[in-house]
DNA sequence: CGAGTACTTGACCCAGATCAAGCCATGTGG
DNA sequence: CCACATGGCTTGATCTGGGTCAAGTACTCG
């Protein structure tokens, strides 16, 4: 019931504060980093955008969707994914709020992958052709669409690098609740398999090497819940991917 | 002396006809895709771009350097890479003709990465500012870039999935030498080294699978000549990569 | 409270890394 | 024109990180 609540705050203001959300910790620290940086209210001022919500596990879209929009998260998460010919599923990406969806869809017109809630959420559909026009008239609009896909492409070259399997589960841990200050509790709203998934490990693999970091006094987890007790130490041992 | 000859071609067309290079059979093909889809004209008339020429080794821009403009490769080939803490480079990509270089130094307004020429190369450089302020009256650029960056958007993120040895180097050999038809010869323009370095692989892991397939009837190879031979039973193993 | 699902832990195995020669082409000096 | 370096490529032997398989254990929800 918290959570709703959180929901419908930000749903009326996209620019929240810096104040946590009161279910996890980790919904809304992405939208201190406004989300198309400083354009937003010029795109709220010209764009025709509309508000969707999802229910846990429903899909915003599916692959070789015609691709109209991109979509801005407002509160909650997503996760982006594909499935391959043996059925088997690639979780490419996590989306937090502030976090832009459907890049990828822009080259051929159609969506390269499923996006689907990984809980209750909020999204904001901003239609791609709109937002092009834009650009010519809100200035700063399209140096801000590059920037992001910009952002996204080292990303993404960061994850295909061939890092051993504590690098890149320390890197996670750093990437999801390295906003919070020590200590601060965060629930993840992905389940193992999806982490283990998107780091290209093994379910075991992610829950060991978590197991082996409590061990070491860097994090407190039980399950889904974490927090960080030793930043630096993760970053030494995240250190060789984090150079990047 | 060959490779001369086609460079200097090349500089003063750039939308040069699909002939096949004469020094090697790769270089050219890709600028069939003409660069940024169908506005290079439009490009061409409102940018003061110019052009470099590199040798081989010679470096275009260095990581942290300041990000002032687009590289388009028009002959010869490039790699861009980093240098880990330790010394280590890793190759994030492969250039060819038509290849844009630099989309990475939009984010921070500096390079992510170094780039430096594997032979004799021309590139032409193309100020990002001056690109933006064309996206308004060049219709179609805007929409062009997009979607190139669209594009790499997802290559890397196909990179990053966790393929087989085999998948890996059917692939890449699928991407390099896959325009021309069947027992076409193409001399590679980079070391196994970087090859293994690119697709995450050990040098030797490379080799070996190289001459698994030429045993098995699928390229011919000897060093850096490598030709297909059996398009499809390329495909059938580097299937679970290309489905995304 | 029972059933299903998520998570953890242990034992074993394998793809690919690493280590170590050899091989072949090119270049260099005698 | 021939030793003989030099660096890239190939091949073989061995090792290991992390995957796979198989049991538990602990949440969560009806």
């Amino acid at each position: 019931m918290l959570s709703i609540d959180t929901q419908s705050r930000a749903v009326s203001a996209p620019r929240v504060s810096q104040a946590q959300c009161h279910s996890c910790g980790l919904r809304e620290q992405c939208l201190v980093a406004t989300a198309l940086n400083d354009s937003e209210d010029g795109i709220s001022r010209g764009l025709r955008s509309s508000r969707l919500r999802l229910k846990q596990t429903e899909p915003l879209y599916w692959r070789d969707d015609g691709f109209s929009a991109l979509f801005l998260v407002v509160s909650g998460s997503l996760k982006s994914y594909n499935v391959d010919l043996d059925g088997n599923e690639r979780v490419r990406g996590f989306h937090f709020p502030g976090s832009l969806l459907g890049l990828d869809g822009i080259e051929r017109g159609r969506h390269r992958c499923h996006a689907a809630a990984l809980e209750d959420s909020v999204v904001c559909r901003m239609p791609f052709e709109q937002l092009l026009g834009l650009c010519v008239s809100v200035s700063g609009l399209q140096a801000a669409l590059f920037r992001r896909m910009s952002r996204e492409l080292i990303h993404a070259e960061t994850l295909a690098g061939d890092y051993s399997a504590a690098e890149r589960v320390a890197t996670f841990i750093l990437e999801t609740a390295g906003e919070l200050r020590d200590g601060t509790p965060v629930k993840l709203p992905m389940p193992r398999r999806d982490i283990a998934n998107y780091l290209r490990l093994a379910t075991e693999t992610v829950s060991r090497i978590m197991t082996d970091f409590r061990a070491r006094g860097l994090i407190e987890c039980r399950g889904r819940q974490i927090s960080i007790r030793d930043r630096d130490g993760l970053r030494v041992i995240a250190e060789p991917s984090l150079s990047n």
